[in-house]
DNA sequence: CCCCATCTATACGCGGTCGTATAGATGGAG
DNA sequence: CTCCATCTATACGACCGCGTATAGATGGGG
C-alpha cells in the first residue's frame, strides 16, 4: 500500500483557498494540482468531476464555519454583551486577507447564481441569526428589537467587505466602535 | 452609411445584463452576440476586444447609479425622514431579481479581486455615503451618531442580498420596516 | 526480495471562448 | 440606379480547462 502523498482532504483545502482568492471559477483542477506540487493525475482517483470537488468543499464549509466561531466566543465565557463584543472582535481581526473571510464572500456571491448554494447559506445564517438572536435575548426583552439587533449585527459583518467608503477621516475601525456602542449600549 | 442595428450602446446594455445573471465571466462576446440576434462579428468594430466592452460597462454603471437614484428620491421632495423612507422603498421594490441591484452586488464581488473595480465601487460608495450624511444631518446633530446610521443604513442595503436568513416566521419586509424605524425614529 | 495496489506523470481528445480574416448584405449619398 | 462605407455572417487558428487513458514510480505485505 503506497502512502498518499495528496489525501482528498488536501485537494479540498486548496479548493477552498482557490474559492475564496478567485470565486468559483478559480477552482480548477490544475491550478489545484500545481499548487499542490503535483499534477491533475491523482485527483480524478478521489473525484468523479470538478463538481463533486466543489460540493464536498461546500459540505465542510458549512459543517466548519457555524461551529468554529461560535465555540471561539463561548470558551472564555462572560455576559451576553461581553461575548458580543468578543464576536465583534473576531470578526475584525480576521479581517482583510484572512482565508475564513473570503471563502464566506466567495460562497455568497456564489449563492446569487446557484439555488443549492443558496439553501447551504440559508442553513449557515439561521444558525448564525440564532445564535444572535440569543445572546441579544439577555439585556433586550422586545422580541422585535431583538430581531432588528440582529439582523443589523449580521448585515454589518456581510457588508462590511463588499462596500470600499472612507468614512470621512475615521477609520472603520472607530466607526466599528460607534455601530458596537449603538447595538449594546442603546438604552431604547 | 448603413444604420447601425447593434450599436456600441446595446452591447454595454446586454454586457450589464449578463454580468448581472451571471457575474463577470458570463459576459462572453458570443452569449451578448446571441441574445442580441447577431454573431459577434460586429462587435470588434466597436471595441477593440473584450477588456475594453468591461470597462465601458463600468463607466457607464458609475455614471449612472449614483445620479439615478438620488434624482427619484429628490423629485418628490419632502423632508429629510421622508426622503430616506422613500429611498428604503426604492431599495425594497428594486429587490429580487431586479437587473440594477443584481448588477450592483456582481460588481461588488468582482471588486475583490480586481483593484480597479475596487477603486470604482469606492468612489460611488462614497456618493451614496455623503448622500445619506446628507439626509441624516438634518435631525440628528451628533456625528458619530450621523455616522453610524448611515453605515447601518448601506449595510442593510447590500448585506441584504447576500445573506439568506429566514426571520422567525417574520416577511423581510417586517423586519425591514423594524430596522427602518430603529434608524428614523429613535429618540437617543 | 519481489509483488502489486495505489498514487503520479504525461499525452491526448473534446468542447468552448477569444480574436482575426474575409466575403456578403444593407441602405443612404450622389 | 449605382457606389461604397458600414454592418453582418462565417470560417478559422490559438488557447485553455475538463476528463480519460496509459505507462511509470512508490513503498508496505507476503
Amino acid at each position: 500500500m503506497a502512502v498518499a502523498r495528496t489525501p482528498r482532504h488536501k485537494w479540498i483545502d486548496e479548493g477552498l483557498r482557490a474559492l475564496a482568492a478567485g470565486g468559483p471559477e478559480a477552482v480548477q483542477i490544475e491550478s489545484l494540482a500545481k499548487a499542490l506540487g503535483v499534477t491533475k493525475g491523482g485527483f480524478y482517483g478521489y473525484f468523479a468531476d470538478r463538481r463533486t470537488l466543489l460540493e464536498e468543499m461546500l459540505e465542510r464549509w458549512e459543517r466548519e464555519v457555524t461551529d468554529e466561531v461560535e465555540a471561539r466566543v463561548e470558551k472564555e465565557g462572560g455576559d451576553a454583551k461581553t461575548r458580543l463584543r468578543r464576536l465583534f472582535a473576531i470578526a475584525d481581526t480576521d479581517n482583510d486577507l484572512d482565508t475564513d473571510v473570503m471563502t464566506d464572500l466567495a460562497i455568497r456571491d456564489w449563492a446569487q447564481r446557484d439555488p443549492a448554494v443558496a439553501e447551504r447559506v440559508r442553513r449557515v445564517d439561521n444558525r448564525h441569526m440564532d445564535y444572535l438572536r440569543s445572546l441579544f435575548r439577555a439585556f433586550c426583552s422586545d422580541e422585535d428589537e431583538v430581531e432588528a439587533r440582529c439582523l443589523i449585527t449580521f448585515s454589518l459583518y456581510i457588508a462590511e467587505h463588499f462596500m470600499f467608503a472612507d468614512h470621512g477621516g475615521r477609520s472603520r475601525a472607530d466607526v466599528n466602535e460607534l455601530t458596537t456602542r449603538w447595538l449594546l449600549d442603546s438604552p431604547r
